[in-house]
DNA sequence: AACAGGTGCGCG
DNA sequence: AAAGCGCGCACCTGTT
């Protein structure tokens, strides 16, 4: 499938004619042809309408686009209806570099900006000298900051992986900002028609933020009289609940909900009604609803690569950690449909690939990897699943001890390769994802506490030793975290070159509902983790669901090469995200 | 009034 | 049901 192929150059990072950009001056630009060992070809080019070029360059040849950072320069471009298929993102590919590298590594070579280069694009005329000075420093110190990178990447001791995880890298920002810009379509009216109901009619604004909704106040009341306390309990406030529950005789060490959900009584039920409801209100509410949604979407800011092991964060809007109860607000626009999408069971299988346990990936093979391992091993599917997370997140096993015996035995290399990591973590040394992103070394607090001399277990404060087993269980976690991110990151980057080259529907499917992105084409609107959401016309959802599948087959290829492991999509078309699975 | 740290909980 | 890992955000409380 051509297509197909066309969506793997995305990841691979040195087949394209690379330009490099410098946005500023109004609506103009400077841009240099760069050769394959980074240097500029020839003089630097001035455009006056930056846009313009990057449309025709883009129709010429394929291109790589050689930016500082797709978060500070495409945001514009995509106001002015501009996507570009693929980009080299300084800052993103020196953070994986400065990760490799440490603080001993090479100097990272800063880009010299002027003081006004966090806002692009936004200098309405060309100031004069000055200005047009800064920039072609600033183009220069690109380009040789490009240069080291190139150069840095292919030092690397698997350069091909690595390149290929600068450039997943690089094109999730360039999806993030388009996620953005795009908006996942959120209905206000369903958010707030379930919000009344939940919690009784919005607080008028003039009673002030501090004031409870209706069904809240209640809850509150209740549970002070509940707890016979003479004097009204916040229930929002651990301490003042703590007393006040030990005062009504029931002893808890904290009030989490786990912990409370143990105990029958009248004030708790109320209690953990009050919590789940006060969480709602606060965090998703109707002031998140006036913050965030605007025109039928919800534009979060994504982070790309802000969790250390190469998962998204989100800045503002709690965009990873919306409610499920809330995916009843987020409905397709009439004549569309949602695409969603999620990898089965990823990380376990992540593993299999990783370890080259053969029976391990023969259990992987299966649609239903927690299944396969419990014949596997001889336990049900439910204390299989426990002992796999287990051995994955170093817990102790509980009551799954013996399953996670088991499991040592059935699948001795995927056991080894987490026990290594682990061991690596402990001794304070560094792990890698698949493709080459690294894990933070330790802090020099921790390196001073497990640094005493002595036998590792006995004779020294035992906070180093916990110390040290806590590494063990974040670099176990992250050779299998990172490595499932790095695979969902190279999906994401085939799956949105294959939607860029999907025509628009026919113009009878509807107006795009996101002006300034091509009309009627299906765009990414929301990517968490192992799962992602494409908004598109419905008569084009079958052919997004079989990119999906395509994608994934791709990405499971490169990343891992031949292997046996199946990575399962889970997919469904629906018109509403809370009636997919 | 602003800030930091602790607590708690949503998501994967 | 939580447990092991990774996050962001809101609220409370004590401090500056």
């Amino acid at each position: 499938m051509p297509q197909a192929a066309a969506s793997v150059g995305a990841v691979q990072h040195n087949l394209h004619v690379r330009i490099a950009v410098v946005p500023g001056g109004g609506t103009a630009g400077l841009l240099a042809r760069l050769r394959d060992d980074g240097t500029a070809e020839g003089q630097p080019q001035h455009v006056p309408d930056l846009a313009a070029a990057i449309v025709s360059a883009e129709r010429a040849s394929a291109v790589r686009w050689v930016w500082r950072s797709s978060q500070l320069v495409y945001p514009a471009l995509l106001r002015a209806a501009v996507q570009v298929a693929r980009c080299h993102d300084i800052e993103l590919t020196g953070a994986l570099l400065a990760a490799r590298d440490g603080p001993a590594g090479p100097p990272p070579e800063p880009v010299a900006l002027p003081a006004d280069a966090r806002q692009p694009l936004q200098l309405p005329f060309e100031t004069g000298g000055d200005a047009a000075d800064a920039r072609r420093h600033e183009l220069a110190a690109l380009v040789t900051a490009h240069a080291d990178q190139l150069r840095r990447i292919g030092a690397d001791a698997d350069p091909v992986k690595f390149g290929l995880l600068a450039a997943a890298e690089s094109a999730g920002g360039l999806a993030a900002a388009e996620m953005s810009e795009a908006g996942l379509p959120w209905r206000a009216d369903i958010h707030d028609q379930l919000l009344t109901e939940l919690l009784g009619p919005r607080p008028p604004a003039a009673a002030g933020p501090q004031l409870r909704p209706a069904r809240l106040a209640e809850l509150a009341a209740e549970i002070s009289a509940a707890l016979g306390a003479v004097r009204p309990v916040n229930p929002d406030s651990p301490a003042q609940l703590l007393r006040a529950l030990a005062a009504s005789g029931i002893q808890v060490r904290s009030t989490r909900s786990a912990e409370l959900r143990q105990i029958d009584h009248p004030a708790i039920r109320l209690l953990l009604k009050y919590k789940e409801l006060a969480r709602l209100h606060a965090a998703n509410g109707w002031s998140w609803l006036d913050n965030w949604v605007t025109d039928g979407r919800f534009r979060p800011e994504y982070v790309v690569g802000g969790v250390v092991s190469g998962r998204w964060a989100s800045r503002g809007g709690g965009a990873l950690q919306i409610p499920k109860l809330l995916r009843q607000a987020v409905v397709a626009d009439p004549g569309w449909a949602l695409v969603v999408a999620d990898a089965a069971q990823l990380e376990p299988r992540i593993l299999a690939a990783l370890a080259g346990d053969g029976a391990f990936a023969q259990a992987a093979n299966s649609d239903d990897l927690y299944a396969a391992v419990a014949a596997a091993i001889g336990a049900d599917r439910a204390k299989a699943k426990v002992a796999l997370l287990s051995a994955m997140y170093g817990g102790t096993g509980g009551d799954g001890g013996q399953s996670l015996a088991l499991l040592r035995r059935r699948f001795p290399q995927a056991s080894a390769f987490v026990e290594s990591a682990a061991r690596a973590g402990e001794g304070g040394r560094v792990v890698r994802s698949i493709l080459g992103r690294t894990c933070p070394p330790p802090s020099a607090a921790w390196r001073t506490l497990t640094s005493e001399a002595g036998d590792p277990e006995e004779g020294r404060d035992p906070a180093a030793g916990a110390a040290a087993r806590a590494r063990g269980r974040f670099t176990r976690n992250f050779v299998v975290q990172a490595s499932a991110a790095d695979w969902a990151l190279v999906l994401l980057a085939l799956l949105r070159a294959q939607l860029a080259v999907m025509g628009p529907a026919a113009a009878r499917a509807g107006a795009s509902p996101v002006p300034g992105l091509a009309a009627g084409r299906p765009q990414l609107v929301f990517f968490q983790h192992d799962e992602v959401v494409v908004h598109c016309p419905a008569s084009m959802a079958g052919r997004v669901a079989t990119s999906i599948e395509t994608a994934a087959a791709a990405a499971t290829r490169l990343v891992f090469g031949a292997t046996e492991v199946s990575f399962p999509m889970t997919t469904a078309v629906v018109s509403c995200y809370a009636d997919a699975k």
